[in-house]
DNA sequence: CGATTTTCTTGAACATGTTCAAAATGGCGA
DNA sequence: TCGCCATTTTGAACATGTTCAAGAAAATCG
């Protein structure tokens, strides 16, 4: 029957829980290749089958683990966009918040990926699916331009989170690679980065470039256009 | 042990391209994930496990298929950097002249990646084996710039190569989603983004930007350090 | 030429993501 | 309570990438 610990639950979303709790620990333990659909199976204590009841394909599990991942990273950040006034105060914050999120699951990361696994879908944003999730991740960029005190034009400010979302894609590219304790190199480019891309936001508004910027900027909206669909 | 890489009489070289021009048929016509190493294996008139004598997996199968492409490539790209004197236009015939060249094969790019397939090893320049590839891929513009009459800082030019062998991918990501035909969208894309790197690379190389430039490509060279193996 | 070693070929077997028809269970009105 | 329908669960079956032990063919050697 039904109650204890909360959810408005009924038979079937206990079991859904249960199993998306087992696959994200064997994500955990053993990486994404490695955790089998009969090993989720079996440590939800539940049919192979019923596993694909509740989740259509192995990738929406994964699925459920970026979803994861964002929400709790969505709540570390606050506290961090709270206290920092400038820019690349408050990306470097946010950015290696991010790393402390995704710790975890470090080992995961370079499995998928080593095993010549699929970045395929997961962080393919050029699918309606996953745009969503790549407006969720935007919105976090827009938070920390919003309290910047950095005036950019409008133009570019309506870009820059989205482009502030594909230089984060590229750290966790460079993430997975990184096998440093405490993952400090890329913690090393973090700073780095935020600073220089603090630096190039500047000079992007600079009025002398106008031209060019505008140029850029209405190249990358057509690209995007074009692959992304409509907000 | 059995090496089968062969010089080109012995008999199992013959099988070996028998496979391996089967496989590339029916890339082309039913894209990489419908293809099944049975089928290949068949069409070659050969067992399944023939086909993973000469080929250790499906994906070696594919990355057969980028070395045809490259060669392929190369060799069409010569007339038009013999002809070509600017760097835009320069850049334009090359990248032109890549589409004409994957063209054929567009129907098996955009299965491959539709199918959530694996931009994985063979787009990844991330690992070892890929490193040659890559080398190679990134000649074809240091040729571009070699003729090219433009002055650019020696630390930009070194790392140039790399830039545009990178913005080439960015194209070919956004051409697997091109369906308008003959590709007029990348193509539209290639003439604009191609004056839009020209003007960069000019505005890269303005002494008052030497500061930036410098943190950023020793920024860059630090990535790459961390991520590609030793050149 | 015959024996032996190397190269090539085969087909069965395996692991795993996925599907499916049928069985079990639950909810609920009569 | 009984019967009926939707929800849930099951396990077998399938497709495909991959491995492997063993056999066939070819090359090498004495």
């Amino acid at each position: 029957m039904t109650e204890p610990t909360g959810d408005g639950t009924k038979k079937g979303e206990r079991t859904r829980q249960r199993i998306l709790a087992a696959a994200l620990e064997l994500f955990r333990e053993q990486g994404y290749e490695a955790t089998t659909m009969r090993l989720v199976a079996e440590r939800a204590g539940v049919a192979l089958g019923n596993a694909y009841y509740y989740f259509a394909s192995k990738e929406l599990l994964l699925q459920e683990f970026y979803r994861e991942v964002h929400t709790a990273h969505l709540a570390a950040v606050q506290p961090v966009l709270a206290t920092r006034r400038s820019l690349e105060d408050r990306l470097r914050g946010v950015l290696h918040t991010w790393i402390d999120v995704i710790a975890p699951y470090h080992r995961f990361a370079v499995l998928m990926f080593q095993t010549a696994a699929d970045p395929k879908s997961p962080m393919n944003p050029f699918h309606a699916q996953n745009a969503n999730w790549r407006r969720e991740g935007e919105a976090v960029f827009a938070q920390v331009l919003a309290g910047a005190k950095v005036r950019v034009p409008n133009d570019l400010a309506q870009e820059l989170p989205g482009l502030l979302w594909t230089y984060r894609m590229g750290l966790l590219l460079f993430w997975m690679y990184d096998e440093s304790p405490d993952h400090r190199r890329t913690r090393t480019l973090v700073d780095r980065t935020s600073d220089l891309v603090g630096r190039c936001i500047r000079l992007a508004s600079n009025p002398l470039l106008r031209p060019l910027r505008k140029s850029v900027l209405a190249t990358l909206r057509d690209v995007q256009a074009a692959t992304l669909p409509a907000p």
